[in-house]
DNA sequence: TCCTAAGCGAGACGGTACGTCTTGTCTTCCA
DNA sequence: TGGAAGACAAGACGTACCGTCTCGCTTAGGA
């Protein structure tokens, strides 16, 4: 990756703990970044692709660890939603990008590309563990198992009461292992 | 409800059938609604605002509605999340709202809200529903379950094969109640 | 005139004085003038625009003393060129503008419009004293002595040398008549 | 004088021809000299120098003529002036640059580099001719003749009616001759 | 013949101003 | 007296250009 990029990248990370991400203006990135404007419009489209470009990142490695885990051994329900430790480890060092997720106005935008990512994810691991679709069509599994993950870890990461990763990882395949064996038995 | 607050309602909900939330400014809802710029103000802090005010008033609606639907007999499965019917009808009849929900951009803001509102509706279900605590904490089962409902939703709002409200309704239920049911024995 | 031009006027005046008019920004304008910027591009199209509107209003000033001179009695050469007087005041009393124009950078648009005023302000003089035109076209004679005078002022205005607006008014009416006389007897 | 510089000073020749200088940018000039950004900067230190050194250029050619001119023998009125006539020629010639130089925006200051020319070139001609100052400063002289052959070229070059170089020269010398005349008997 | 050095094209970059747009406040004026 | 109309200060936006800078490539002269 660029230097400019990772500078761009780690200037709006460091913004977003300090403020929600509306209140964030491409004037305070390139700032803190020393990026000049042409600069950052050269690479981004807008703040928001910036934000993107950053989901899309992650994504990609949480794809690297998961045909990693894939390709250890294990039972069944050891291999469905290997990523989860992963992805749970990562929320939670970033925990403090939190108070910019709860509030709607500025966290939306946050929220929607973690909860478009979470689908990606679960899509990747659900179409390769269950080939073959049973009378519930996959897709459906995807979205509410994502959809509940997504759920579970706003609660998480915004709750008062300090849980750990492996208790939350616990809790997730407590609930969606059976309704993914309800679907496709 | 005042009158000029349901026109300002009123124009909001054409405009955002025709473009993104935030690429709807106050002007052209106050144009579109007949009513000055002040006036606006004194009813809402700013479009959000509005916004957020017509799923406050979907979120009375369907509680009432929930109420009555608890009232009636019937076994504990049919009685759990019997508000979902009268949900996804309403669903159904906003569809064209839609475009204005799957870009990230504009429509981010509206599926925190709706989400928002899933959660209510299901904190009110489950607590009432399940009394007392199981090893799963409740909240984790309301976020599950609500995450898993919004992610159907969106699945099937914007899926292009069409899909009878009865159908989802099956659907939710066949992967909400067993996960439900681990949860809480 | 309305209180923001005023307003915007004597901010890019007073701001004229300290710096060229290429160094002047937009903002600094408004800044001096408590004024949006918003509201500057609502009553002008950019700082030329502005400037030249000062131009504008200093032409129907200088005009109108120029009826009233003529109005009063006297012999041709009294009455030919009766605006010099006012017009040298005028520039006298902003000597200040002159490091703004001296340089080509910054004040080639303000020598411009002064010039352009000249010639207008020199026109309606000339054709009104000498309707009928002669061997020389009439409007050769205004842009000649126009041109003559901007000559004499730009000289006058940066000279060392401390130089009445009489004396000065007597150079010109030394130089200019004689030419006036020998293109139109 | 280096090829780079004749590249850049025919870009800039071409592109005046084509829009006013204020909107010719320094990509534009570089792109079709086929010079890169920092030799330009090499050479010059803005595109106004790069101008400025165009009339520069002139200048000297128009000296040199000057002295040659100055050498044949004539009456004092032939001597006079007598730069006039190549002058104007030069004019005529570039003709189609006056479009650039009408408008104030991006013409004021090609504008005033001219008038600037015109003063040196009439000062060192009235210099050599009237070696002695009179009741009338020398320089004013030189400011008005200047000015107001300034003003005449501008006239004639924008008019619509056609004039041959010959008839123009005329009309300024039976202006300027008289006032002379006037100033330094 | 090789090698160094200068001159140049290409273009990325930090910085700055632009003119446009929207926001939320405030004032005016009409019904 | 309430609300429509709209002027306004504030300030972010995305665009454009500037002048600086760092790359390699080319080319010519000296060893």
């Amino acid at each position: 990756m660029e230097r400019t990029q990772q500078l761009l990248q780690a200037a709006l990370l460091s913004l977003i703990k300090e403020k929600e991400f509306d209140d964030i203006s491409v004037q305070e990135i390139i700032d803190r970044a020393n990026v000049g404007r042409a600069t950052f419009y050269a690479h981004y489209d807008n703040k928001e692709d910036l934000l993107e470009s950053g989901f899309e990142d992650l994504h990609s490695k949480l794809k690297e660890r998961q045909s990693e885990a894939r390709a250890r051994k294990g039972s069944l329900d050891e291999q469905l939603f290997a990523f989860s430790q992963h992805l749970l480890d990562h929320a939670d060092e970033h925990r403090d990008i939190l108070p910019s997720m709860v509030s709607g106005r500025g966290g939306a935008l946050i929220q929607h590309l973690l909860r478009h990512l979470l689908v990606r994810v679960v899509r990747e691991d659900v179409t390769t563990m269950m080939p073959k679709a049973g009378a519930v069509p996959r897709e459906a599994i995807v979205q509410f198992i994502a959809g509940g993950l997504y759920g579970l870890m706003m609660w998480w990461l915004s709750g008062k009461r300090r849980m750990s990763v492996d208790e939350l990882d616990r809790l997730f395949r407590t609930l969606a292992i059976p309704a993914v064996k309800a679907a496709a038995p």
